[in-house]
DNA sequence: CGCATACGCGCC
DNA sequence: AAACGGCGCGTTTGCG
């Protein structure tokens, strides 16, 4: 059970989770204000049982293969001195590349890159980001190494190396999840952060081939399907969504079928991908000049789009403005389970903070809810686990990637505990639609 | 020299 | 220019 000194950070949290008020640090003042404020679920049932979870997976760790780091370390020294020579090569001189500054001076100055298009950071110099990079890739040859060379510093400096220093004697890393430290009740990961371990380069799948599981146990990773749009659509009780979901659709397709006003066999995957930029821009409260950035489409066509989404589903749009007015009369929002985030700005003057604050609004009864629910399914699962007396011994539950669960499980009982589990994942929460678990089993963390 | 900030970027 | 929600972290730069 959680000390006094946790159960205070806990109660202070759960009641500002913006961490903007200036709460007591008495227990008992503090658990009457919570029953007060109808957050006794959201204490009592899933943040003090969920304490010695966390404290659990952090005593355990995750298994680390410190050989394949090194090599890759290597490996990536050599490529990274490659490009560097290169580009300093075609620079005419040697610079700090980790500098925005100067990799701006270089571009636009000595180099006299055309500037169209490149936005300015407050400091003046021009844009040096991804997205600015790519826009000029066809203006010099010098671009494409500069790209390269991003992707490959950053992971090894922000991953290989910091997770080779950070391999125990007991050969595993021990990440601490952070109970406290998010506005929407979704947790965190710090020191290192496994939380956001690269997965979709090249590179980063190299990298997940190096946490290993324990000789004679596998990886499980079970992550909830399309949990967001499903909380989104279960919420706002929009019945096209909620009719996909349980007719088992690829959601995307049918909302690019929606949009475009064609059957679902004429759905492209240009105008999937578009539909699916639109369901998370939705999710976000993305705007017509962010989609139209994410997407590569013009401003008023972006517009276009949004504005036949929301025809489309109606009933997200009602959920949305009815949202931000109780967060207006209220001065909060909450999740179905009465987990609230105050918003102080929602009624400010200033047009960009109360829209930012509005933004916020719609988001976090979506992502507050999806947090609520693994965190639900996390207790439930360890429940069982301990029934069975296989809770340490034969499983471990390593790491919850906000709507994943990676566990190390092993091998005598994986496919039957990774099945109960799944169920218990699925059956934690009921929604207006079913909620569906993928699972994934392998040795690693690039082949689950 | 330490610290805060700006910038950039990995993930969901 | 930016205004797409939630995070943590590495490097650079400017300041005290």
């Amino acid at each position: 059970m959680a000390t006094d000194r946790k159960k205070i950070e806990l109660a202070k949290w759960i009641l500002d989770p913006d961490k903007a008020q200036q709460l007591p640090d008495d227990l008992g003042l503090l658990e009457k204000k919570i029953g007060e404020l109808g957050l006794d679920k959201i204490y009592r049932e899933i943040e003090l049982p969920l304490a010695p979870i966390l404290e659990d997976m952090k005593k355990i760790g995750i298994k680390a293969d410190a050989r394949i780091l090194d090599k890759l370390s290597k490996e990536l020294n050599k490529e990274i001195v490659e490009l560097e020579k290169k580009i300093y090569g075609l620079a005419g001189l040697p610079f700090n590349l980790n500098s925005p500054k100067q990799l701006s001076e270089i571009l636009f100055e000595k180099l006299k890159i055309d500037s169209a298009g490149i936005p300015r950071r407050k400091t003046g110099a021009f844009s040096t980001d991804v997205e600015a990079l790519t826009k000029i890739k066809d203006r010099h040859l010098i671009v494409a190494p500069i790209l390269d060379y991003r992707e490959l510093f950053k992971i090894k400096s922000t991953y290989i190396d910091p997770l080779r220093e950070l391999i125990g004697r007991d050969g595993r890393i021990h990440t601490t999840f952070i109970q406290t430290g998010t506005s929407t009740g979704r947790l965190s990961s710090q020191n290192p952060n496994l939380q956001n371990i690269p997965i979709l380069s090249e590179w980063g799948k190299k990298l997940r081939e190096a946490f290993v599981a324990e000789q004679g146990f596998s990886f499980a990773a079970l992550d909830y399907s399309q949990i967001e749009l499903r909380v989104l659509a279960s919420v706002a009780q929009d019945e096209k969504m909620i009719e996909a979901f349980k007719n088992d659709l690829d959601i995307h397709k049918m909302t690019a079928s929606n949009v475009f006003n064609i059957p679902v066999e004429k759905v492209t995957p240009e105008m999937r991908q578009l539909a699916k930029t639109l369901n998370f821009g939705v999710i976000y409260g993305m705007g017509p000049d962010a989609f139209a950035r994410t997407s590569g489409l013009n401003r008023a066509e972006a517009s276009k789009f949004i504005k036949e989404y929301f025809s489309d589903f109606a009933d997200i749009k009602r959920w949305q403005e009815k949202t931000i007015n109780m967060a207006r009369q209220t001065g909060y929002v909450e999740t179905l389970n009465g987990r609230k985030r105050w918003l102080a700005n929602i009624m400010s003057p200033n047009r960009r903070l109360a829209a930012e604050a509005e933004r916020m609004a719609i988001n976090m009864p979506i992502q507050g809810l999806a947090a609520d629910i693994i965190k639900i399914a996390m207790i439930k699962t360890m429940e069982i686990l301990k029934q069975k007396n296989w809770h340490m011994k034969k499983i471990r539950l390593l790491l919850s990637i906000h709507d994943e669960l990676l566990f190390e499980i092993e091998d005598d009982i994986l496919k039957q505990a990774a099945d109960l589990i799944k169920k218990e994942m699925e059956g934690a929460y009921t929604l207006a639609i079913p909620i569906k678990v993928n699972l994934a089993i392998g040795k690693n963390w690039a082949n689950v």
